[in-house]
DNA sequence: AATAGAATTTAGTGGTATCTAAAAATAATA
DNA sequence: TATTATTTTTAGATACCACTAAATTCTATT
C-alpha cells in the first residue's frame, strides 16, 4: 500500500505529536535519523497525499487518514512485540528492533491470527496500549517515576521502548509493567531514587526514572499529579 | 545486508537452476515478473558483486557466495512457512505469500528461536527441505505423480507451493506430504488420474499431478523411475 | 529595528530498481 | 546460406528516498 518510509514517517509523526504536541521538521529528522532536508521532502509528499496538513515553517499534523494508517502500523508493531515476547521468548529489549521491520509486511490475516492467539491483548510488553483494528487507542495518564515522592508506592504502567540499554537496566530490577513498587527515598535536584520491588531494594538513576511511567499512586500526594 | 531485490533474484536463480539447469535472462524475468531488461540489469549487478558468473547471452550461474545467500533466504522462507502453519494455523496455500515478504527482515536470532520452537524441522509445509544454517540442503529424488502407473501406491513427498489454487485443489483431496495414496487408474495422453487417499477416491487432473512429487513407490514398475 | 542564530526549505546529486523502445547477438528455418 | 524469429542487451526515462550545500524564513537578542 504505502512505502516503508511513508509508514515510518507517519508513525514518527504520531509519536512526536503525542509527546510534544507540535511536530517540527527537525524533530522528525532527528527521530528518524535522516537529514532535515529529507524530512522536508517527505513532508511535501505526505501533504500531497493528504496524510498530513502542513503550513510552511510551521510543522505538521496528521489528517484523519494519516492517523488511521499510523495507528494501523503501531498496532502491527505492538502486536508483533507482544507475540515475540509471549510465543517465542524474545527479551523485551529486542522485540522493538524486530517489530520495526516486520510491521511493514504483516498481512491483515496474520495480524488477526496473532491477536487471537494472544487473547486480544490491550498492551504490548512495554505497557504501551495496542490500538484496536478500527483505529482507536487508549490514552494513558501515567506519570514519570521521577516525579514520585518518598513514601509513595505505585505500579509500573509503561516503559519507553526505544533504548534497549534502558530496558535491560530497568528489567534487571524487575520494573516490568504491572509491577508494584515503593519509593523509599528520592534525592533532590534529580538525584538517585531508592525503590523497593518485591523484597529487594534498588537505586534508580534519574535519567532512567524519566522513562518509566507509573500509575495507581498510593501514599502522600505527589507534586506532579496535578 | 543485501537488498530485497537481490535476495529475490538469488532465490529465483537457485530455483531455476535446480529445475532447468540453465538460468536464462528470460526465465528470471518471467519468474520475478519483471521486464527482461530489468533482469539483465540485475544480472550485471550480481556479477559485479561476485554472486553469480555470467557470460553474455549465455545465462547465469550462482557462485559459492551467491548460493550461500540464496540458501539462507530459502531457509528463512521455509522456516517461516512452517512456523505460520504450525503455530498460527495459517493454511498451506497462504504461507508462501506471507513468507515472501517476511523472509527478508527475519533476524538470525528469531530464525534460531523459530527453529527451536519447531523442534529443528527438515521440511516445510509443502514438503520442501529446509536448508541447514550452514547452507546445506537435502536433494529430493521424488518424481511427479503424473508419472505413476495404475496399481502403484506412493507417498506424497513435495507439492509445488507457487500456486495457491493448486494447493487448495490438492489439499481438498488430502494430498499433503507424507500422505500415502494409490493410483487406481490413469488415462493415456495425459488424461485424468483416479487415486485413493485413505478411504476416499478422487480424480486428479494431469496439470496438477505434474506438480505433486511422490516417493516410496510400491507396486508394478513405473515408467518414469528410470 | 537591525542583526545573529536556528529552523526550514530549495536546488542539485547519487543509488536502487523498475519500465519501454530500439539495437545487437544468437538460434531456428527456409 | 540467407532470412526470420527469438533472446538478450543497451539506451534513455521515471519513481523513490536519501544526501550536501546554499538560500530562505522565522525567532530571539541586542
Ligand atoms: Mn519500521
Ligand atoms: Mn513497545
Ligand atoms: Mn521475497
Ligand atoms: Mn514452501
Amino acid at each position: 500500500m504505502y512505502t516503508e518510509s511513508i509508514e515510518d514517517y507517519l508513525k514518527a509523526i504520531y509519536e512526536i505529536q503525542k509527546e510534544n504536541g507540535k511536530v517540527s521538521t527537525n524533530s522528525l529528522s532527528e527521530m528518524l535519523s535522516v537529514a532535515p532536508a529529507s524530512a522536508t521532502g517527505m513532508i511535501k509528499k505526505l501533504s500531497e497525499k493528504k496524510l498530513v496538513t502542513h503550513k510552511r515553517y510551521q510543522g505538521v499534523k496528521l489528517t484523519k487518514a494519516g492517523q488511521k494508517i499510523s495507528l494501523e502500523i503501531i498496532r502491527h508493531h505492538r502486536l508483533i512485540e507482544l507475540y515475540l515476547a509471549e510465543a517465542l521468548g524474545v527479551p523485551w529489549d529486542q522485540v522493538h528492533e524486530e517489530a520495526e521491520k516486520w510491521e511493514h509486511v504483516l498481512s491483515e490475516d496474520l495480524e488477526d491470527r496473532m491477536d487471537a492467539a494472544l487473547g486480544y491483548p490491550t498492551r504490548d510488553p512495554h505497557g504501551s496500549p495496542i490500538p484496536s483494528r478500527d483505529g482507536t487507542i487508549l490514552e494513558l495518564d501515567s506519570i514519570p517515576l521521577a516525579d514520585l515522592r518518598a513514601g509513595q508506592s505505585a505500579v509500573v504502567d509503561e516503559v519507553s521502548d526505544h533504548d534497549p540499554d534502558l530496558l535491560r537496566y530497568v528489567g534487571k530490577m524487575g520494573l516490568y509493567p504491572k509491577t508494584k513498587f515503593k519509593v523509599l527515598s528520592i534525592e533532590p535536584f534529580n538525584g538517585p531514587i531508592k525503590i523497593k520491588v518485591e523484597k529487594s531494594e534498588h537505586i534508580l538513576g534519574p535519567g532512567a526514572a524519566q522513562y518509566v511511567f507509573v500509575t495507581d499512586i498510593k501514599g502522600s500526594k505527589s507534586e506532579a499529579s496535578q
